[in-house]
RNA sequence: GUGGCUGUGGUGAAGUGGUUAACACGACGGAUUGUGGCUCCGUUACUCGAGGGUUCGAUUCCCUCCAGUCACCCCA
């Protein structure tokens, strides 16, 4: 093999297709429900959005996007979260305004320049929702009520939602100052890692998971106890309508988002078993985010699902079963010049929506049945020298292993009747 | 980007410094004359991740690279 997929990205194989086709089915019910609309936006962007949008100092914007200078001298960027882009194409396309808020989810690939391990490659999948144009918490809680009735209708148990407030551009200073006031006299002691944030990003030592730093950060000030009275009720509203719509949260006070744009509300939900990599969902609001990038002063939030890890999860807890599509009907050669004849009937009940195949490999008779079961085929129909004879078929259930002769006619009239039975007639598209 | 572990056929895996690289599954073919799922038989690695050494000789020893994996970092 010379040239292999490149480091980080997968093929999804009909294997696994039909696992995917299962969660994004789920995806769209879901939304339906919730009413949010799908959105498609490019896979790349100018530069620039992603710089703005999510904050040049993040980790994602200074060492994982896929970046390239393009044949017209443009720089342009492999979308490494979509947000940003969503955004962008909400103020574009003023959105603003129709009837507020804009409620729309997207699925699709997302790029990250990361060193791949298990549940995190250099493509991936998010599915993901936006609500712009509200500020109440009612939004919020509609969001993370969303998220985890997603989950729950998947069949996944065992997941941890964590919620939190990060503050907003009045709160949040006066508590990194107030954070990095409590840390000064320990810095020497706390590890490399923490002693860069220290200036970057000094909500993140809070979450260190070097013992000794968690230990130096015992007792600092929290950011929920240090929010603005706007920020304060914000998250008391929220808790409160969580608690009456029944869902089961937890406080975490250390929960930090690693994008710039957040604002009060953040959370996250995880599925502990997935070991380093376990947080399938991550979102919180971001009212600064729009003014960034061009637009009005105007609310929003949403949350992004990784549906690889989705996909693993479920996989864990053996929801996914080994699945394969099956056939109604496999058609049998068995003299090489009843080909043609065979090969009218195939198009013939393809043309009345019955799934069906043959073989083009001129295997034998018996190779062809075992084809016909491994394809799991309803239905075998032979066509040979003496039924084309009749002008008939010979028409064998594979489960009773009963035999009819009968015109290709009445074989298509029986299998409809029955798929009207069975529910075994596909949808129409 | 850093560190640990791993890399044998389509898959799961044995194995040794020196003729023909176990075994299992799968795939393909067959077990008398046109019929599957069970059973039986046969076939299926002329680069043992790639490149370079050491050696009379390396799949087995050394180096580099690549890939996977786990952890860190970060995040979905």
């Amino acid at each position: 093999m010379e040239i292999g997929a490149p480091r980080g990205t997968k093929d999804i194989l009909p294997a696994s297709s039909l696992h995917w086709q299962y969660v994004e089915a789920m995806v769209r019910a879901i939304c339906r429900t919730y009413a949010y609309q799908e959105i498609r936006t490019p896979v790349f962007e100018h530069t620039e959005l992603f710089q703005r949008g999510i904050g040049e100092t993040t980790d994602i914007v200074s060492k994982e996007m896929y970046t390239f200078t393009d044949r017209g001298g443009r720089s342009v960027t492999l979308r490494p979260e979509n947000t940003a882009a969503v955004v962008r194409a909400y103020l574009e396309n003023k959105l603003y305004s129709a009837p507020q808020p804009t409620k729309l989810f997207y699925v699709g690939p997302m790029f990250r320049y990361d060193r791949p391990q298990a549940g995190r490659l250099r493509q991936f999948h998010q599915f993901g929702v936006e609500a712009i144009g509200a500020k109440g918490p009612g939004i919020d809680a509609e969001i993370i009520l969303l998220a985890q009735q997603f989950f729950h209708r998947l069949g996944l148990k065992d997941l941890k939602l964590y919620i939190n407030s990060v503050g907003c551009p009045k709160c949040r200073p006066v508590y990194r100052t107030r954070l990095q006031q409590a840390l000064r006299d320990k810095l020497p002691e706390l590890c490399d890692d923490c002693r860069s944030r220290f200036d970057r990003n000094p909500m993140r030592i809070l979450d260190c998971k070097n013992e000794k730093c968690n230990e130096l950060s015992q007792g600092v000030p929290e950011m929920t106890d240090c929010l603005c009275e706007e920020c304060a009720t914000h998250l008391t509203e929220l808790k409160s309508l969580l608690t009456a719509a029944g869902a089961k949260y937890e406080l975490n006070p250390r929960l930090v988002r690693g994008l710039d744009y957040y604002t009060k509300t953040a959370f996250e939900i995880q599925y502990p078993p997935l070991g380093a990599q376990s947080a399938v969902c991550g979102g919180g609001r971001y009212d600064g985010l729009i003014e960034e990038i061009g637009g009005d002063q105007t609310p929003g939030i949403g949350f992004a699902i990784g549906l690889e890890r989705v996909l693993l999860a479920l996989e864990k807890q053996g929801i996914l079963a080994d699945t394969k599509e099956s056939i109604i009907v496999y058609i049998a050669v068995a003299d090489k010049n009843c080909q043609p004849l065979a090969f009218n009937m195939l198009t013939k009940m393809r043309q009345a929506k019955i799934a069906c195949d043959m073989d083009y490999l001129d295997r034998s008779l018996k190779a062809q049945f075992k084809q016909a079961n491994r394809n799991m085929a309803r239905f075998v129909a032979v066509i040979g020298e003496a039924e084309a004879a009749q002008n008939k078929v010979a028409v064998k259930d594979m489960q009773s292993g009963e035999q009819f002769l009968m015109t290709a006619e009445d074989f298509i009239e029986k299998i409809l009747a029955e798929m009207e039975d069975d529910g075994l007639r596909w949808t129409q598209c």
